[in-house]
DNA sequence: CGTAGTGTTGAAGTTGCTCAATCTTTGTGG
DNA sequence: CCACAAAGATTGAGCAACTTCAACACTACG
């Protein structure tokens, strides 16, 4: 009788995303194909440009997806919190780094094992095509955001943003420097650091430090990000 | 025994999207939910904040996906050409309007109706969650462009993109107006015809009509583009 | 105590937007 | 077939916003 793996049972990222398609029983043939790896912040876990050889799950930890062009100018295209899949089945070769903002653990899978077993498995391949879509339609917003929004509606809208993801009630953490605010706003260092001291003077947030944000008021940080 | 219903037999759609998961003896499922709609230019298909009640594939024509916020502004999110899925299963609500650029047919189903059959045909998930991962490096890759290229670039990158879905050699027809370029670029009408006639004078394109365009020296444009 | 990394602030320079006028194309009715 | 209206596209001038360049502050860490 097939029982849950111990290291699964444990995990917190047992119920989410793609581990979360699994029944208990069922789980062991996931399992079978992961190894746990860990990678400290700033680590770069995949290169643009290199041949794709595995997928994963986010156990713990923020990792940041870049794009970047030939005048090597960077744009964070996505954010990955605990339970989100990493990486493209189907897809042969990575056209986006992932980098490491804070210390993180995957469950990483060989790519042709699981393709393997998304094909053995429908649930897992409706499951991943959910978070696909819902992903997508997350990537849109953020495009309205780069195309449309001036820096200070950008500023707000991503804190907005960060917000609810930590589900944070008034006060949260940002996972990354100004520096990344920027690649993903599509913003200089300068602009952003300049914004933020200005929501901090309207009194619409505080910085207790650099990176701890205190919402002072959640609404007129919504009507400024013209959500 | 069961055969090609005629209509699928003769769409130009056929091999494409869903419908390519689906074997010759198989399509009658898809068909059997299915029924054609067309739309004539400037019809809005979906609007943003409606129930979602059907996807459809595109047969023919060109649709755009717009997202707009609380100020009104609009940015294109997306482009819809023949053989694309429209709408997204699982979302009970769109996020998104859809509205036709040239003269378009659809082939519709009804979204509960499909959603069962993706229960029921596993390929055709998995087709989807293909399809579904492609757009979201696209849109991602388009990010890019939004976030960090200037005018100039944007607009390069535009032509350089439309060329390559229309496997035009040397001369594409936009199937959009100034404007439209203006809201999938971020960039307003007139800086988008500022670029082109920029792009005009400098030899890299020629613009025999207002949306005809003669790709004059396109590696050029490539790295115009900075791609 | 010095150095490196990160963040803030200021001044000057560009880029793209706004507003406004003009030109072109398209479509409609006489 | 032409005239006219409406929509789309182009061009120009002035302005606001963001970037660039530069200096300086703060923190962490050896």
């Amino acid at each position: 009788m097939p029982c849950e793996p111990d290291r699964c049972a444990a995990c917190s990222a047992r119920s989410e995303g793609l581990c979360g398609s699994f029944a208990d029983g069922d789980i062991t043939s996931l399992h079978a194909i992961a190894r746990r790896r860990s990678a400290p912040a700033g680590q770069v876990l995949v290169w643009a440009g290199e041949p794709a050889t595995f997928c994963a799950t986010v156990v713990s930890g923020v990792l940041k997806i870049v794009r970047h062009d030939a005048q090597g100018r960077e744009q964070i295209v996505g954010l990955l919190f605990p339970g989100d899949f990493v990486g493209e089945p189907f897809a042969d070769r990575r056209t986006e780094s992932v980098v490491a903002l804070k210390d993180a653990d995957l469950c990483v899978y060989p790519r042709p094992l699981l393709e393997q077993l998304l094909e053995a498995h429908p649930p897992a391949a409706r499951v991943l095509l959910r978070r696909a879509l819902a992903t997508l339609t997350n990537a849109r917003r953020w495009m309205l955001t780069l195309g449309r929004r001036d820096a200070r509606q950008k500023v707000a809208a991503f804190l907005l943003d960060m917000a609810e993801r930590s589900d944070a009630v008034d006060t949260l953490e940002l996972p990354m420097s100004r520096g990344a605010m920027g690649e993903a706003l599509g913003l200089t260092i300068e602009t952003v650091s300049r914004q933020m001291t200005a929501l901090c003077r309207d009194q619409v947030i505080a910085l207790p430090a650099c990176r701890t944000v205190r919402l002072l008021d959640r609404s007129r940080l919504a009507a400024l990000a013209a959500v």
